[in-house]
Parts: structure tokens; C-alpha cells; sequence
DNA sequence: TTAAATAGTACTAAAATAGTCCTAAATAAA
DNA sequence: TTTATTTAGGACTATTTTAGTACTATTTAA
């Protein structure tokens, strides 16, 4: 089914509520409260966002959790990779592959291809799109035989 | 890692197989054979394969599988929803979601753009720019505003 | 000094996936 | 008509991934 995680699908319903909240500043427990995600994975998806440097931290008391960036400049690609690591629909694709098939799979670095194309259709979302349902971003074009080189 | 099933991969190296050879049916083992994918799984993959019409088959002594269409006919989108399913990113986005998200999950219906871009980039790719890798296919482009109706 | 909060890591349980096996049905050829 | 070949379908097992939990250390405001 092309899955991704659900941790993924949480991390945008959190990233929702921080950006529609004024307070620049959001706590672990407070969002956990307010999104109904259940806080140990709250804070997981958290810590995966700072290190990817999509939020950054605050420690300490009063301290808690704001959005580097803002949604626009947010991407659906960036929150996945976050999450999930590089995007990689195949072990094919992926920077560490150690393909076992025998004979002459040429498919390979056709995968990379795949990959590139969908990789450039989610960096053109961001999370002002997922935030505001009905309003149609800009028109964005993926050349695929740029993904060539 | 926006994982896709090694079933999928290992469908492509198939198809990929039948497209190159001038035989118009091949049996399970004979691919099994040409491959090196173990004969469970080709059988399963080439059932699911029929399934979702993108071969026929012909059963007993001499029978085996076709290609339905040619090689530029058929796309790795159709290839990944025979083996996984309908292109849905995450169970929001897929038919028969039930969330349990308590307040104003907002995110839904949004996933189903990222979906829906994500499926034309891999409509237009077809098993055909898969084999011959070094030849760019022609240029594309996936206009994000009319996925939104 | 204490309470509040994040950082990091290790662990457990549940779910999905890969892979195997078996029986039934269809067809070509002897 | 019988036999060998080949797909159809489903049930099952083992492995791997993912989700979710728990615990300890560190940081900082009051």
C-alpha cells in the first residue's frame, strides 16, 4: 500500500496544532493533551523532529517545543523523512543496498527514478497545504527526465 | 522510508524479464529459473499479477503467464497497486478509515492530495522507462492544483 | 534546592510481511 | 482416458518492522 507510519501521520496533526497556536512555545504534555496522541509517542515524534531540525527544543522548566520554520516553508517530504528516514521506496534504491539478485537486474537505479519523482511530488506540499484543506496551492510541475543526469 | 513491499520490487525485475523475452507465455518455473526469485513467491506475485490485469494466464501443460500490454502501456503505479493495494500513504487517506483522533483532526482529507500527487508521479512512470535505463522518458509534469475537485 | 521539562536509550508487544506448503482445477499430449 | 504439467486458492509459519512503554540523565526556572 505504499505505507507510511502512523508516527508520520502524527507528526503532521502535531505540527498542525503548533503552527495554528500562537504560543511559541509548546510543551511535551500540552500537545499530547490537546491532540489526543498519547504522550510517550508525542514525545518520540518530538525528539525525531529536532534532530532533523524541522523544530527546535527548549530544556528545563517552561521550557518545551517551536517550529523552526514556518508551515510554508515546512514540507510533507521534510516530516517524512524526519520520521522515516531517507525515502526509499525499495532496499534497491536505498544508499546501502547490497542487491543479492543474480543475473542482470537492471532495475535497480530505475528505482532511484521512481524514487526521485515521487521525493519532488512531496517536497511540493508543505504544511500550510495539509493545515488549510480547500485552498489549492500553486501549480508545480515535476520534470521527470530532470531526474536523469 | 516510505516502504514499498520487496514482492513489488521482485515484480518488476519479473515483468521486466517477460517484456525482454520474444516468448509470448512463460511458465512460474521458467521465471523462477531466469530470475533467481525463489518459485513460491513468483507464483504468488504472478497471481496477484492476473488478478489486477496485467497478465493472463493459461493453465495446464504448456500453460504459463502474458503480458496483457506493452512494456510503455504498463505503469509502475498499477504494478504497486496490484501487490499492496490502493496507493494510500497513511490509513487516513485510505477508503475505509475510521479515525479515532478525538478533536478536530483537520489533516485528513489533506493526506489524500499528497496521495493523489504522489500516485500521478507514479503513473508516469511505465515498466518500459524501467528497463532501458539510461533513456530519459519524455517530460512530465503533475499540475498539483487539479488533484484538488 | 526543587520541580518541570527535554535527551537518550533500551525494551516489549503487536502487527505486517515474506516465504512456504498443500490441495484443487484445468489442459495438452501420450 | 490417463498422465504430466501448470495455474488457482487458501492456510500457515517465521521473520521483520513498527508502535508503544519505561527508565535514567541532563537542563533550567523559580
Amino acid at each position: 500500500m505504499l505505507r507510511l507510519g502512523k508516527m508520520t501521520d502524527y507528526a503532521t496533526v502535531i505540527l498542525s496544532y503548533m503552527a495554528n497556536n500562537k504560543a511559541p512555545i509548546h510543551a511535551a504534555l500540552e500537545i499530547s493533551k490537546a491532540t489526543g496522541v498519547a504522550l510517550p509517542s508525542v514525545s518520540k515524534i518530538l525528539k525525531s523532529l529536532v534532530k532533523a531540525k524541522v523544530l527546535s527544543s527548549v530544556r528545563g522548566a517552561k521550557g518545551g517545543y517551536s517550529l523552526i520554520s514556518t508551515p510554508e516553508k515546512i514540507t510533507v517530504a521534510s516530516v517524512i523523512t524526519a520520521l522515516e528516514g531517507p525515502i526509499a521506496l525499495t532496499e534497491c534504491s536505498s544508499s546501502d543496498n547490497q542487491c543479492d539478485q543474480v543475473s542482470g537486474c537492471t532495475i535497480g537505479g530505475n528505482w532511484r527514478v521512481v524514487n526521485e519523482s515521487v521525493q519532488k511530488a512531496l517536497e511540493a506540499v508543505t504544511l500550510a497545504d495539509m493545515m488549510s484543506p480547500m485552498q489549492a496551492p500553486q501549480e508545480i510541475t515535476v520534470p521527470v527526465a530532470s531526474l536523469y543526469h
